[in-house]
DNA sequence: TCATTTCTTGGCGGATCGTCAAAAAATGGA
DNA sequence: TCCATTTTTTGACGATCCGCCAAGAAATGA
C-alpha cells in the first residue's frame, strides 16, 4: 500500500537525520553531537528525534549501519562482474575502493559504534544490522572464492580457507582506514597514497594465496578500470577514481 | 635528583589512575567512564584527577599512550633475536602476539582515543605521544625488512618498498582487533582463532613478497616459539600463548 | 464535522564535565 | 620547632546535555 503524506515525511526525515549526525560526526566527533542540534538542523524538537534513535549512541550506530549497509550494497553489485574469479574479487576489491573514497566519515561512526559497542543503549535491531551488512561482504568474497576452489584457481594448502583468505582481504581493507588517519601526521609514500598500497598488498596476499591467474600473468589494473567503468561509474567519477 | 615523597607519590597516582581507567574503559566503554569514580577509586576528589589529566578525552588517549608504548618496548625487545631476517621479523610477530593477549583493551582505548582526535581537549604532547610510539614499532619492523633486501633475502619488484610490507603486515595485525570484536556475534573458525588467522595470513603475505627462506622452505612454528620463550617467556605464558 | 489515534513539543529531573576560590598540606629557612 | 611561602587538594558551582513524558497539536477516517 502506499504511504501516507504523513508516514512519507517520517520516512524522509529518518534519512534527513542521518544526513545531519553523519556530517556532525564526521566534523566535530562524537561529543559535539547533540541531540538538540541535530533536531534543530532540520526544523523539529528533540522528542522527535528520539521517535527514530532512542538514543545518542543509538543514532551514531544508525550511521554506521546506513554506510556499512551501501557498502554490502557495493560489494553485491561487484559480484555480478563478469570475468575470471580473480577478475571478479578484483571488482569486489574496487567496490571497497570506491566506498572508501565515497564515505571518508564512516570508519569514524563505525569506530565509535563499536566503541558504544557495549552500552546496552543501541537498539539491538541496529546491532544485528551491523552484524548483517558485515555479513553481506564476507559472504560475496567466501562465494567467489569458494568458487575459485571449486574451478581449481585457488590451490588452498592444508590448513587454509577461503574464511582466512578473505579475512586477510578484509583486514588489508580495513587497514586502510586506519592509514587515512596516519596521513594527516606521517608523511610516507606508503601511507599517502593508501588506495595504491592497499591494491599492491591485495595482489600480493591473492598470489600468495596463489589464486590464478596471478599478477605477474594478468593485467588486473586493466580489469579494475573495466571494473570501475562498468559498475560504478558514476560513483568512481565523483571519487575521482577514473 | 631524587624525587620528594610527595612528588613520588604524585608520580605512582598517575600510574593508579591509568590503572582505573583502562579498567573502566574495558568493562564498561567510553561512557562508562567516569571522572568521579576514577577519581572515587583511588581515593582522592575530581580536582586532583584533572591536575593529571585535562580533560576525560585526554585520560583514554593516555591510556592509550601507555600501552602503545608497552607494545613499542615489546616489539623492540623483538627486534633483538638472532636468527635470519625472516626469523626476525618472525620474532616481531611473536611480540605483536603477546601485545594482543595481554592488553585486549588497548584498541577500545586507542579507537576511543582516535575518534576524539578532532577534539581540542587531548593534549599536544599526548597526541605527539601516540604517532611516536606507532612509529618506534613500524621503525623496528622497516629496519628488519630493509637488512633483509640488503642481504638478499627480499627481493622487491618494481614499486615494492619495504613500507609498503609493513604497512601491509601491520593491517593484518590491525585486524585482528577487529575480528576480536566480531569473535562476540559471528562464529566461524577463522574467526574464532584469531591469532592463527593472523600469523597464517601474515605467512602468506610474507611468501608473497618472496621474504627467504619461505614458509615451506623453514620450520618457522619453531621460530616462534623459541622467540616466546627467549623474549617473551613470562608475558606468554601469563597469557597462555606456550 | 468530530472522535480517535498518532505525532510533536519543550520543559524537567538527573547526571556529568571542568573550573576555581578557599582550605589543607608540604616545603624550607630561621 | 615554628612559620611564611609555595604547592596541592578539595568539593561546591555553573553550564551543559541526555532522555523522559504529559500536555497539546496534527492527522486520520468514518
Amino acid at each position: 500500500m502506499p504511504l501516507s503524506p504523513k508516514q512519507q515525511e517520517i520516512r524522509d526525515r529518518e534519512g534527513l537525520l542521518l544526513d545531519v549526525a553523519q556530517r556532525m560526526l564526521l566534523e566535530r566527533g562524537y561529543e559535539g553531537l547533540r541531540m538538540e542540534r541535530v533536531a534543530e538542523a532540520i526544523g523539529v524538537s528533540k522528542g522527535t528525534v528520539y521517535q527514530h534513535f532512542g538514543s545518542r549512541d543509538d543514532l551514531v550506530a544508525a550511521v554506521a549501519v546506513r554506510s556499512s549497509s551501501t557498502r554490502a550494497a557495493l560489494f553485491e553489485r561487484a559480484a555480478r562482474f563478469e570475468g575470471s574469479t580473480r577478475e571478479r574479487i578484483g571488482a569486489v576489491e574496487a567496490a571497497a575502493e570506491v566506498f572508501f573514497a565515497h564515505f571518508p566519515h564512516h570508519d569514524q561512526a563505525e569506530r565509535i559504534a563499536r566503541a558504544a559497542h557495549l552500552s546496552p543503549r543501541v537498539s539491538a535491531a541496529r546491532v544485528e544490522a551491523m552484524q548483517a551488512s558485515t555479513g553481506r561482504c564476507f559472504e560475496v568474497a567466501t562465494r567467489i572464492a569458494s568458487e575459485a576452489v571449486h574451478a581449481g584457481d585457488l590451490p588452498l594448502r592444508a590448513g587454509q580457507s577461503v574464511q582466512q583468505l578473505c579475512v586477510g582481504m578484509w583486514n588489508l581493507y580495513q587497514g586502510a582506514f586506519l592509514m587515512r588517519d596516519l596521513e594527516k601526521f606521517v608523511s610516507d609514500p606508503a601511507i599517502d597514497d593508501t588506495l595504491g598500497t592497499l591494491r599492491a598488498n591485495a595482489r600480493v596476499l591473492l598470489d600468495g594465496y596463489g589464486w590464478r591467474p596471478l599478477s605477474t600473468e594478468f593485467d588486473y589494473e586493466a580489469a579494475r578500470q573495466r571494473a570501475l567503468t562498468q559498475l560504478f561509474h558514476d560513483e568512481a567519477a565523483r571519487a575521482g577514481l577514473l
